[in-house]
DNA sequence: ACGTATTTGTACGTATGTATC
DNA sequence: AGATACATACGTACAAATACG
């Protein structure tokens, strides 16, 4: 139960709800939803509240929202990228434009590779994991 | 300036407008943005505009907000982490709790390393920069 | 092709709480 | 104590996208 007395916050209540519903698979990959205003009806709680909730999850990359909804992000298949010696990966969160140009949606991190030669390529986060170069085969 | 009836949300306008100050260096690293009230009386829009704005600057990890007001994110310095072979990297939006464990700010993605062995690291994006290892010395 | 229902997006207002200076 | 600034949370209204008959 949303309890809006308690110390927690109304919003992040929600959002422990809904972590808690997806960790034990009350909600499955690819599972929608329910909208907000089931939440606001379900919760007797604000739709503000309901939104900054979805927002926090959105962020966190554990659900995806287009206009008809939000659902459980489903894992994905993950290309592999080696990098050797010399190279250097960071990650951070790409700009409106740059989800954009890799087609990561929000709440989604990307690679920074800088390869040696000075070449430095983005790559998106959920479909992509970095290995170290494999001398052996 | 900022137009109200444009097809570009108010919100996402003042996002623009904050990213082209920050590229172009008239807000600097550590610099204290405008306050709420400052962007709401400046641009004539209302606070709940003027938040989203700020909550996808802090989501994308260009600002971070205190009690004090906003400011520009400066770099750090990072620690080099080393993967061999047969070590994988991911990376992803961490829970709030993964955020207090790690001491990483909102807006900044975790780096997973899943060792060979079966060990799994969780490191800050912001301070962890993640490099082969280095047969050569 | 069109209207309607559903659902999220945007945007305004207001009030109160909390932390910092 | 007072001023400042952000956080939370309620309300309302209309716009835009999508799905359906």
């Amino acid at each position: 139960m949303i309890d809006p007395d308690a110390d927690r916050p109304v919003y992040k209540q929600l959002v422990d709800l809904v972590h808690e519903q997806i960790e034990r698979g009350r909600l499955g990959p690819d599972q929608r939803l329910p909208a907000e205003s089931d939440y606001v009806e379900m919760h007797g709680i604000s739709r503000d509240s309901e939104r900054r909730a979805m927002g926090v999850l959105r962020a966190e990359g554990l659900i995806v929202t287009t206009n008809r909804g939000s659902r459980v992000r489903a894992g994905r298949q993950r290309s592999v990228v080696q990098i050797g010696d010399c190279d250097v990966v960071t990650a951070r969160m790409p700009s409106e434009p740059e989800r954009r140009q890799l087609g990561v949606k929000e709440g989604v991190p990307i690679f920074v590779v800088e390869r040696s030669g000075g070449e430095r390529e983005l790559l998106p986060g959920d479909r992509t994991e970095i290995r170290g170069e494999s001398f052996g085969g």
